[in-house]
DNA sequence: TTAGAAACCAATTTCTTTTTGGTTTATATT
DNA sequence: AATATAAACCAAAAAGAAATTGGTTTCTAA
């Protein structure tokens, strides 16, 4: 015959946990032993303790992550944006995605904000842009421009944010391939661009802005990747 | 008898140096060779080269790290982006505009790649935080139901940039004017809204994810506003 | 006295191993 | 037939070991 307690074998489960942390010293930052200690310890088998587990982290009492642990209170919110840790974690194709999805908008608000002074700073990007002699150089001012658009909002933290994308996208490595010629040509594509950008910002024309941002991403993905052919082939 | 290369050794070793810098091809992040190589290459013993490596140091030429190498360029100073530091500039209406640039996006592009899973967490925050007794419950699944659409993207840099504004929009003071019924009401706007945004989400309505977002925030700026005039008539 | 080679140091990176939550599979057990 | 259990496996993360690298010291030789 069943007890109550055989009916409901996972509430035992879930009080015995409540029991062993209300009266368990835990560690500084709130970790429990892992997972297979604590089934031996609690006797139990850990299939049942994860079912508590899942039950006390619903209630939102603990928080839990693979190779690090399990840990009561709520998960801890970073107090700082670590670069190097997000460019770890990430890659070329995500940060190419992640600057689709974040720039249009920017230089959609830029349209609606950008004072005269920060279009003609954009229009001295341009030209310093096309009058690189070294890819160095033109990267230099290629970045300046993107952040002047970021700069037009008018809103620290969209540049902040923008600040923290870009250094991600420096972070991360894309192999290191810089082929064909040795400086940018007139014909490169993000010269007329890059001006269609700033034509529809100084123009008010945010959904233009958006588009021609957007447009100019997308040709620097395609670019990229057919790089990423060409050297795969190569090698 | 000493010839002027002679007399001036380190002086050839820095335009050997420079002329080595010119024609070769660094890779993508401007670093050279370790000393022991690039001394061996050059024929030169690795005091001099050091020597000259010193001088265009001091030129700001390039920088050094232990461990690390020797790079061109100037050092790079952030890496970090200090989410205290951003909140000092920032203010509330900065980061609603903020919000209202960048959040829709996340949720258009969280349409295009939730996972099933992530939709069920979704409506496990709907649930949750229709349930919620009190406020902060409340924020906490709603912080959470926003953090789950950033993850839907499977883009680990936009669950970045998204953790750092809402670190940011937590930093910044709102002036604490928490008014009304002490719990939410089922009429709270809020809940539908989310609804709304969860079930364009689900339907892989990019176009629907993107603008219930926007209406949600534009809801919440109002509702904020509206509570600042109050909270300044009355004081 | 000076230059050069080697050894040494500490910061950093890179590679390997271990740990850990999450998941699957097979075997009992009821 | 359903469920619990144990074991194996997986990928994220941490921890540790080994190698790399700029900076410094020491010793030798010219």
């Amino acid at each position: 015959m069943l007890t109550p307690n055989d009916a409901h074998p996972e509430k035992t489960i879930v009080t015995q946990l409540r029991a062993y942390l209300a009266q368990t010293d835990l560690p500084e930052d709130g970790r429990l032993p892992p997972e297979r200690e604590l089934s031996a310890a609690l006797g139990v088998s850990r299939t049942e303790l994860r079912k508590a587990l899942d039950v006390l982290e619903s209630e939102g009492q603990l928080w839990r992550h693979v190779g690090k642990g399990t840990f009561v209170g709520s998960r801890p919110l970073d107090t700082f944006a670590d670069i190097a840790a997000l460019a770890r974690r990430s890659n070329p194709a995500e940060v190419m995605r992640a600057r689709l999805v974040i720039e249009p908008e920017i230089a959609r608000a830029a349209a609606f904000t950008a004072t005269p002074a920060a279009i003609s700073e954009m229009r001295l990007c341009l030209a310093r842009s096309r009058q690189a002699d070294t890819w160095r150089q033109y990267e230099g001012w290629d970045t300046r421009l993107h952040r002047t658009i970021a700069e037009a909002t008018q809103n620290s933290l969209l540049v902040g944010l923008f600040d923290t994308l870009n250094a991600v996208r420096r972070a991360v490595t894309w192999g290191r391939l810089r082929t064909a010629p040795l400086r940018p040509l007139p014909s490169h594509h993000s010269f007329t661009e890059h001006e269609m950008i700033v034509d529809a910002i100084e123009h008010r024309d945010m959904a233009g802005a958006a588009t021609a941002m957007r447009t100019h991403l997308q040709t620097v993905e395609r670019k990229l990747l057919e790089k990423q052919m060409r050297a795969a082939n190569e090698g």
